[in-house]
DNA sequence: TGATCCCGCCAACGT
DNA sequence: ACGTTGGCGGGATCA
């Protein structure tokens, strides 16, 4: 150790004599040359790779660049041999070259994203070690990351087995979920508030009174999320108990998978990982520690381009802070079972059919063991208990994933609440972003919607205002897709992003949703009165991000501003609106819900809300890139995530409508006919876009989604009160669930009409973006809208009522004042 | 300075 | 007993 160290400290000195840190002679050059030299080309490699949009970059070119710079470095290593001095300081591989980031790139470089499932793709750590020329624990480091996405999994002791992205939206999706149901979105809130309450001290009471407060809630302690068919195999081999890195990698994910503006800022994701388990003692170093450990998560994530860094600018300063980069995530489409719908169709995924239960129950199996174990408090332990039991009763016999897990599914009424906007946020914020998301998001909001309708519905209650999130979750149905230009049925668009395709149908009610869908939105509260839903959903719509890219631009001028004006007032509103209801409404709404969420999670897993748009899957892509795709892009068609969907009623997918082509800006209804045209275009059809309604209904009630007498008008985009809420019956089986989407519906309704989304929506942010996304890579044409509220960033505005007896956050204060953020891309 | 985070000690585990 | 994993945090670098 102490040499070691010592030759760290004094390596400036050292180093000059002894290049490598290692013995004055040249050996080891010969070696670490061979393989890949692992330190000299990342410096180069990371300017470039920082200069060139690091999401862009493919694998290839980076083995290319890095093979090319290991080659340049090793020459360079000659020259410093002679050099010696400052310019041989200078090509020392300085820290940054070390990087674990640097380090991770590298590593992924020797695997193909999409591997084929044919090919063995074993790690074997030792090897790569080696071949990287670091010490296994770095690897390990990168490899426990990847583990948490199940992007490889350990097959014995030493040896992993690579899956590459196959996974990922699969993980993904299990991961939004477990986070929807730990609320973090309330507990990230919830420690905006706290911040911004007690601007400075970090440590002190304030903690315990956090910790007090999430304590309720908090359920924490998750094990790590599985995916069906990705347990851990020999469980011999990982009985590691402790997963740490692995657990924070995924609930660090979560939190971005949850929170709207995908912003999370390290501090804050160090305070919620660490209040899982132990709200008592947020002690400093232990903040510490696990901020270096987030780094080396985020570094990680970051080298898989799930993540980038950002800097949020409030008043206080500059904190570091992560944005979401990656994919969308879609409300778990396949654990709703696509399938099911798809009768037709080809069979679903591998995975995502049969699997999808066991993935629950693996999500959050034994967490009160585990926590007990590592952090008994005795408190806790009951409280979990107790959670435990409500789970229980709330939750259906059948594994199913995550929920069950979770202990604020007990209080999963107050928390859903919450969660509405949070939602909301998302998938308004989702608009911003590239084109593709938004059509993952569109997927997505679909089903969430679903889910989330029987919440929405209760916040209607007060008299005229519409709950923003209601209001939300209603436009944001996404979806819509005009999609049919024509008629028909089905189109699948390449996907950019992923390169997934869907077929999406649309539900013609639903096609003014889409319209809907902008963060824009959000903003106003379109509504009867006063609602806004956004504003506290938007808390980080405060937030200005900018980038490089020039998103800061963006998010400064657009959304924020032209909505600020008008949502300013409302957001109050929405608030008291909150805080009015009534509680006999709030009661009935509070059994419909439970009611509901004990449905919701056999739906869950076995179901299917094709609440808007629901996709069907076509075809899925093996493991293996197979059909022909690229593969290793991004794109990453074969994913499974990236399940094809067909349409059930031809089967043919000869068309592809890409979600995002879909989806577009939806930000004012307004624009909606200037999206559809635009977006509908670059698809190919240059038809208008009034689908067929015939044929929709054909379809519609092909597959169950609306039922046979249903129509659906022909030209979904500016109808406000269609049908809308019908598809979301579907096929569902269980009947409590129809209740209950019948009552929603009936909200949804009065909802609309009580003004609904008419008036206000129009009024909107006019839609700038473009429709389709070109390359991933713009993010940056995307805007990213963030709203800021004046008033109030973080404010839930769900959380009126606790059922649980928690608190989390009481309506008045979640409100947070208004702060400025800003977010910087470095 | 504060933000990053490399490095490697050493404990927990497995075999 | 020894090898593998990986938590942890000192302290070096970077910005």
């Amino acid at each position: 150790k102490t040499p070691l160290k010592q030759a760290a400290t004094s390596q400036s000195v050292l180093i000059e004599l002894q290049p490598d840190c290692q013995p004055l002679t040249t050996p080891p050059k010969p070696k670490e040359i061979l393989p890949a030299d692992p330190w000299t080309p990342t410096s180069n490699l990371k300017m470039l790779i920082s200069a060139a949009s690091p999401e862009i970059r493919s694998r290839e070119q980076r083995r290319e660049l890095s093979n090319n710079t290991s080659e340049v470095l090793q020459a360079k290593h000659c020259l410093q041999e002679h050099l010696s001095g400052d310019e041989y300081e200078k090509s020392q591989p300085s820290r940054k070259e070390k990087s674990l980031g640097l380090l991770c790139h590298k590593f992924l470089a020797r695997y193909p994203d999409y591997p084929s499932t044919a090919e063995n793709n074993y790690i074997c750590l030792d090897e790569v070690a080696e071949e990287l020329n670091v010490e296994r624990r770095r690897i390990y480091d990168i490899v426990n990351v990847l583990e948490s996405l199940h992007m490889v999994s350990r097959l014995a002791k030493n040896r992993y087995a690579w899956h590459g992205r196959h996974n990922l939206s699969k993980t993904l999706q299990a991961l939004k979920k477990v986070g929807e149901e730990n609320k973090y979105t309330q507990q990230i809130q919830m420690i905006k508030k706290r911040e911004y309450e007690h601007e400075f001290d970090f440590d002190g009471e304030r903690n315990e009174e956090m910790a007090r407060s999430f304590g309720s809630n908090e359920h924490s302690e998750m094990s790590f999320v599985e995916l069906p068919g990705m347990e851990f195999r020999a469980a011999s081999v990982n009985s590691r108990k402790d997963k740490s890195l692995r657990v924070m990698s995924q609930k660090f994910v979560m939190l971005f998978l949850v929170s709207t503006p995908q912003i999370v800022s390290l501090e804050v994701a160090a305070k919620i990982l660490i209040g899982e388990d132990q709200l008592e003692d947020l002690d400093k170093s232990k903040f510490k520690t696990k901020i270096r450990r987030l780094y080396d998560i985020a570094n990680v994530l970051s080298s898989l381009e799930l993540i980038k860094k950002v800097h949020v600018t409030e008043e206080r300063g500059r904190k570091p802070a992560f944005k979401w980069t990656g994919p969308e995530v879609l409300p778990s489409i396949q654990d709703t079972k696509l399938e099911t719908t798809s009768t037709t169709c080809p069979p679903p995924v591998s995975d995502s059919i049969s699997s999808k239960e066991q993935c629950s129950k693996n999500l959050f199996p034994s967490r009160a063991k585990q926590n007990f174990t590592r952090h008994p408090s005795l408190i806790k332990l009951v409280k979990s208990i107790e959670n435990d039991r409500r789970k229980i009763q709330s939750a259906p016999t059948s594994p199913v994933k995550i929920s069950a897990i979770t202990d604020q599914n007990l209080s999963a009424f107050p928390s859903k609440m919450a969660q509405v906007p949070t939602i909301t946020k998302h998938q308004l914020e989702g608009q911003s972003k590239k084109a593709k998301e938004m059509k993952m998001k569109l997927s997505r909001s679909a089903l969430e919607r679903n889910l989330l309708s029987p919440e929405v519905v209760r916040k209607p209650e007060p008299p005229c205002t519409a709950a923003p999130s209601q209001l939300s979750a209603l436009t944001q149905p996404r979806a819509v897709c005009p999609p049919s230009h024509s008629s028909v049925p089905p189109a699948i668009l390449p996907h950019t992003h992923s390169g997934v395709s869907y077929a999406i149908y649309l539900h013609p009610s639903q096609a003014h949703t889409v319209t809907t869908y902008s963060p824009s939105f959000m903003l106003q509260p379109l509504p009867c009165a006063n609602v806004t839903g956004i504003k506290s959903i938007n808390s980080k719509a405060l937030n200005k991000i900018t980038t490089e890219e020039g998103d800061s631009q963006i998010a400064t001028d657009d959304p924020t501003k032209s909505l600020t004006a008008k949502e300013r007032p409302t957001i109050k509103s929405k608030t008291s609106s909150q805080r009015c209801l009534k509680r006999s409404q709030a009661l009935q709404e509070n059994n419909l819900i439970k009611r509901y969420r004990s449905d919701e999670e056999s739906l869950d897993t076995s179901l299917t809300f094709f609440p808007s748009g629901y996709l069907i899957p076509l075809t899925q892509c093996t493991h293996g890139n197979k059909a022909g795709f690229s593969d290793k892009e991004k794109a990453g068609i074969c994913s499974l995530q990236h399940t094809t969907y067909s349409s059930p009623i031809a089967g043919n997918p000869a068309f592809h409508i890409t979600p995002l082509n879909i989806m577009l800006s939806p930000t004012s209804i307004a624009a909606a006919p200037v999206l559809s045209t635009s977006c509908l275009n670059s698809s190919n059809t240059s038809s208008a876009q009034n689908p067929s309604s015939s044929v929709l209904n054909f379809t519609l009630q092909h597959v169950g989604l609306i039922p046979a007498g249903v129509q659906v008008p022909a030209n979904p985009v500016l109808q406000h009160v269609p049908v809308s809420s019908q598809p979301e019956n579907v096929s569902h089986s269980s009947e409590n669930l129809n209740l209950q989407e019948e009552k929603v519906n009936k909200n949804i309704l009065q909802f609309l009409d009580c003004g609904g989304l008419s008036g206000k929506y129009s009024t909107a942010i006019p839609l700038q973006q473009p429709c389709v996304p070109k390359e991933p890579q713009e993010p940056q044409t995307v805007t990213e809208h963030f709203f800021r509220t004046p008033g109030g960033p973080n404010t839930v505005p769900s959380l009126s009522a606790n059922s649980d007896g928690t608190n989390r956050i009481s309506p008045g204060t979640l409100y947070i004042p208004q702060r400025k953020l800003e977010v910087s891309e470095d």
